[in-house]
DNA sequence: AAAACTACTTGTTATTTGCAAGTAATTTTA
DNA sequence: TAAAATTACTTGCAAATAACAAGTAGTTTT
């Protein structure tokens, strides 16, 4: 993999967040690992929106690039990387929560998220919480 | 203009979303908005990130079509277009405040930043409901 | 030992971006 | 009041990025 850009366009915080995730798939990779449990290659590629291999393995290389994820061994299989959400990469949990309860209240979605945000709504703080401890390491 | 695409790649939130504003440049118009008070074509062109000008009409395009700014008259000079926020646009203020204070905490920002981030740590509710203030009509 | 799985890489083509320049409708300046 | 400057764009083109299809190299299953 070649080298990763690592120039920000401005010291503004929005933009070099931006520039790290601002595109069409990296939150959709994070929001695979926080809400579904998905860890590995095979399991991005099967999330419904359908990324392609190679946008995949260089969206997965830039996230590892600034330390929102790391590659670890699988514990069953030793062909499959195990990919897990460093703090940093936990820590985003509240802005896909704020960004997903706009999108709700503003787009059809599918009745599940609806039912999710009708959780964030009743008690947000401890919504993020319980997002927050499936990462709690034992 | 040409049509702009309607179609969202599924029923997440969080896709459609990205499907809308998840590009480099997005967001920071709406900062621009929201925390320096810009409002005209003119205005966006000067922000620090040095947005291109096709870039940036195709993005007023795109974010007027989701209904996110309105178009209005300028009330100083009819050469002028007057962007404003819609409710809609507005209510994207706790999806940036939420990664305003992601990235501060993970990266170098300006201290200007910084001082913002300490307020939002002191009285998230608060601080946001200020910036909603200032898109109140009399 | 062969087939299938897994995590990629490598083309090739389509789309998007960045940059420079141009345009048309106002304003401002001389 | 005619020329220059502003303002909000559009156009054209090269470069970068994305999507799609196919290939590869370990690993695991049959």
């Amino acid at each position: 993999m070649k080298k990763k850009k690592v120039k920000f366009r401005s010291d503004c915080p929005l933009s070099t967040a931006l520039d790290i995730f601002g595109d069409k798939w990296s939150l959709l990779i994070i929001r695979d690992m926080v809400f579904k449990g998905r860890s590995t290659y095979g399991d991005f590629l099967e999330a419904g929106e359908g990324i392609a291999t190679n946008i995949l393995a260089d969206r997965l290389a830039i996230l590892e690039c600034f330390r929102i994820i790391s590659k670890h061994k699988h514990p069953e299989s030793k062909a499959k990387v195990l990919y897990k959400l460093t703090s940093k990469g936990i820590e985003l949990i509240p802005v896909l929560v704020e960004i997903i309860s706009w999108s709700e209240k503003h787009h059809d979605v599918h009745p599940q998220a609806a039912e999710f945000v009708k959780m964030i709504k009743k008690d947000k703080v401890g919504t993020i919480k319980a997002l927050y401890q499936q990462f709690k390491k034992e």
